[in-house]
DNA sequence: CTTGACCTTACCATCATTGGAAGGTTTACA
DNA sequence: TGTAAACCTTCCAATGATGGTAAGGTCAAG
């Protein structure tokens, strides 16, 4: 498999997985005569895997972990879980980040006439007025 | 005065200070024959509008335009409500970005034992099982 | 044999911010 | 007056994850 067949696979770009194997997070695959890259299904596993940790805001760092723990049959699932559990209180802290955001702006936006005068009690508030 | 002290003064650092004056955000203040900055409290204001708009989740382009509407007394607030409303929609949309991988993961946790045995949910889910 | 679709590496850009290095200036104190 | 600390200056690099592009090599179908 070219790294383009393995991409649409895997639903992984090209371009990431070069990035991928050059910061370490998967091996560098064998490579044909002319230098392409070659994957089987365990790569792709491994792509979609990765896939799957991003698309759930795991950042590539706590991927990478969860990889290592994926592949080690060992592992205690107490451990998977924790770094679980961490991300998700750092989800929650941005919700609630933003939320506080959206609290605020709410407020103002609902103050402002929205009209064609200019007073407006949002530039009021990020003037500090 | 210097740099460091509408530093201090506004909460935003020298160090993006000098970069907002590089990108145009800010007009390049006097200096001194010494080639310090110098502030007044005007510039002062100016950047605590910037970065009171920053921490309201204000990209820097945003806030260079609701700067410029600021500064223009003529302006429509109906203006500035239409980017408040849509960076709130924006917001919206991010936090149930999140609020989704949340969900997800917390089933996944509330599934996975976090005991010292290798099964585990979630190490399941990544891998599409 | 050519064309188009692929692959390769090597950069550059994003966005906002931080860090550091190397060197000049000002201030406070002995 | 000397000096050391605390400033300031510019320039360069890195972050994180991804997209883009350019220059060049390769493969497959017609």
């Amino acid at each position: 498999m070219n790294i383009g067949q393995a991409a649409r696979a895997s639903g992984v770009s090209a371009k990431m997985i070069r990035y991928y194997e050059s910061i370490g997070l998967i091996q560098a695959p064998l490579r044909t005569d002319s230098n392409y890259r070659v994957y089987g299904n365990d790569e792709v596993h491994v792509l979609r895997f990765i896939k799957r940790a991003r698309t759930l805001g795991f950042s590539v760092d706590e991927t990478a972990t969860l990889l290592g723990l994926w592949q080690d049959r060992t592992r205690a699932s107490a451990e998977v879980k924790q770094i679980a559990t961490a991300h998700i209180a750092a989800l929650e802290t941005k919700v609630a980040e933003l939320l506080g955001m959206v609290r605020t702006l709410k407020h103002l936006a609902h103050c402002c006439n929205g009209d064609e005068r200019p007073d407006c009690p949002i530039l009021d508030d990020l003037a500090g007025d």
